[in-house]
Order: C-alpha cells, then sequence, then structure tokens
DNA sequence: TGTACATCAGTGAACGCGCGTTCACTGATGTAC
DNA sequence: TGTACATCAGTGAACGCGCGTTCACTGATGTAC
C-alpha cells in the first residue's frame, strides 16, 4: 500500500487544508484527528506518517489558514482604490459570507480562544499572523508610518472583535455590533487626521 | 450526609462562582466537572443534585460572569468624571491586569469562540450580556442615542478584540495590539462628531 | 415538644464513549547492483 | 534495463486515559403526627 513521494505530498496537502478548515470551524479540540483524516479520504491510523502529533499540525494548519487569508486580503485590497480601500475591506470581513463561513475565514476570528490556551508555539505562529495582517491593511493607508499602524491595528481589533461577538451572539446581538463597526469602517481616519492629539 | 437548604445554596453558589472562573480561564471544555466540583471542596458525584447537565451549568456560570463584570464596570464608570469615563474604562479593560487575568475578567473576551460553537441557549445569555455591556457605556457616552449605541458597540468591539488578540499572541504582537487600542480609547468620539457623515 | 419516617445533599465506584497515540501488518514504491 | 531487497504510506485493531453521566448508598435534615 506503499504510495508515492507526490501521493504522500498531496496526502500532507489534504490533511492541513481539511485541518485549517475543520479547526476554525469546529474548533481545535472540538476536531479530532479521526475527522480530519476522514475528511482527507484517509484512516486515523495514517496520520502518524504526516505529523508527530496533534499540536504539529495545528501549527501546520494556523499557518495554512494565515497564508490563505493573507493572499485574499491582499488581492481584495489591491483591486480597490486607495482611499476607500481599507472601509472596502472591512466591509467585506463583516460580511454575512464571512461571519457565518468560520471555516473559510479569518483564522484570528475563529481562533483566538483556542490559541489562548495553546502552547507558545502556536501563539508565536498566530501573532506572526495578526502582524501580517495588520502590516499589509497599513500599507493601505495613507499617513504617517506610526500612524497607520495603529489605525490598521485598532481597525482589525475592531473588526475581529466584533466578528468574534457575533458569532457567540444571538442575531440581533450580531447585527447590533457589525452594524456599529460598519459604520465605524468610513469613519476611522477622521479622529487620527482632525482632532489634537490627546494623551491618556 | 444530608445538608441544610443554606448549605447547599452555599455549596450551589461555590460551583457557580469556581466555573464561572474556570471556564474563562481554561476554557469551558478545558474544565470538567470534576475540576470544578473539587474548586468547590466537593466530588463529582453531587453535581447532579444542582444542575442537569454540564450545559444548564454552563449557562449559570455565564450569568453569573456577566453580573460580576456588569457590577464592575458601573461602579467603575460611575467613579470617574463624565467626558473621560468612557477612555478610563477602556484603558482598565485593556490593562495587563484584565488581559492576564481571563479568570475575572470579561466574558466576552475570555469565552466568545466557546460559545460560538455552543447552543443557541448560551449563546441568548451571551448576546444579552453583551448588549448590557454596551448599553451601560453607551449611557456614558454624550450625543444622540443611536450615535451613542454606535460609540459603545464599536468600542467594546475593538477593545474585546485587542483583548482576544493580545491573549492568544506573542507579547509583543500583544503589545502593538493593545498600544493601539489604548491610543484609540482617547480619540473615539471625534470621527463621529468632527467629520461630514459619510456612506458605504 | 417529641418521635417516626421520608427526603435528599453529598460520596465514591462504575458505566460507556471518544480521544490521541501506538503497533503489527500489507504491498506498492524507491534504490542498489 | 532488469532484478532483488529495503523502505515506508496507509490500514485497522488496540491501548490507556479522562470525560460526562449514572447509581447504590449514607446519614443528617425536614416533615407529619
Amino acid at each position: 500500500m506503499r504510495k508515492s513521494r507526490e501521493a504522500k505530498a498531496q496526502s500532507h496537502q489534504a490533511i492541513v487544508a481539511k485541518a485549517s478548515q475543520m479547526f476554525r470551524e469546529r474548533g481545535i479540540e472540538g476536531t479530532s484527528l479521526g475527522d480530519v483524516m476522514q475528511a482527507a479520504s484517509l484512516t486515523h491510523g495514517g496520520f502518524y506518517r504526516h505529523f508527530d502529533s496533534k499540536e504539529a499540525l495545528m501549527i501546520a494548519a494556523l499557518e495554512s489558514a494565515f497564508a490563505d487569508v493573507l493572499e485574499t486580503i491582499e488581492t481584495g485590497l489591491s483591486a480597490t482604490p486607495r482611499p476607500k480601500a481599507l472601509a472596502e475591506f472591512v466591509a467585506y470581513y463583516l460580511s454575512p459570507k464571512m461571519v457565518g463561513g468560520a471555516g473559510e475565514g479569518c483564522p484570528v476570528a475563529a481562533l483566538s480562544g483556542d490559541v489562548f490556551r495553546s502552547s507558545d508555539a502556536l501563539k508565536a505562529v498566530f501573532g506572526r499572523g495578526a502582524q501580517k495582517i495588520i502590516a499589509v491593511m497599513a500599507s493601505f493607508i495613507d499617513g504617517p508610518e506610526d500612524a497607520r499602524m495603529r489605525i490598521a491595528a485598532r481597525t482589525f481589533a475592531m473588526a475581529a472583535g466584533a466578528v468574534m461577538i457575533a458569532r457567540a451572539s444571538d442575531p440581533q446581538t450580531a447585527a447590533l455590533v457589525l452594524d456599529a463597526a460598519r459604520h465605524d469602517a468610513g469613519l476611522q481616519h477622521e479622529a487620527e487626521l482632525c482632532s489634537p492629539r490627546q494623551e491618556r
């Protein structure tokens, strides 16, 4: 039953892809290795030919999820004209498709709770991914470097926070929070640009 | 070994209090009923004299967590003068004590991932709690009703999002996101008040 | 108020189940000559 | 290029473990008279 090198590579890719999707959808603890292997059309016993442990798969799956959404974000942002790009991105991030489809959505919104309770290795992958998303967002904002990073980081925190709250709430509360975040998306430059700096 | 009515009530309260703290700290799936009962100085078998299932405890514990933080928020906001109250609250929400102490912190930041994957009953409790927090925050903002609710909701989403991202990240990324959110806390009124309304 | 009895809070053993992980095995693939 | 052998991807049964839940039991508490 031995498979060729490229067949193994395909299996590996399938395992990571399915895990990446299922972890986001059902949570890491809510997804068993048996579930993942079955989704990849394999049996559970073969898992350890590909990974040393579930932890190793978690890292690979999280990296894969970040790579996927970063590509989506970069192409999406490039497609819209500069001054409105970030607002459009936030609107997309908060869309029913994104909020409802956790499996294909942002790993930050889907997995922050799980990663919080996991190893430092996973947190490092998560932090690196989050920073990359923020950096890409910042690159589509006008203004001085530090202000752009700040706007990107707080906008991302607001969008991800709104999605997480919405997913954990009843529909009415979800709508309240998502609408507020959407409304903010059109205004986020203003505070930085029109008001005198304020120290706390 | 039967205990008096008030002794039972004390046990009940202890179970809920410990569960409320442990669920936030370790996650719902990461906390077993045995852990909770042991923390409440009881043995696991007695659990079902108090609740029908773990799900029932989840609901009671979440309600208790929201009641606790709502009280903290209301007294905290009342203690600071009006125009700065919200900014002070956000600074407190983002403080190392709050970010580090999930067990005593906001259930929205600690449990949104777990509740997302749970029953509609839990989501209803979660949504109601989140709305109450937003309403209390809004009551300490000046301006027209709908704008106040919007500002409160997006500020809460940003703060909770920042805490969740920070907890799941390496220290450097955590600092980046928390600083950006802190900085925003001093500015949040401005966009609504100083810029012309913008439609998307 | 005292007594007899029913109730039931809490105990600790036991249950069935699903999980991550291990293992002996199969047979196609890769390699050495 | 062909052959003989080692490798190893994938299978499916088995493992030990912790979980939520159930149960028979104990004895103090609550209640009826």
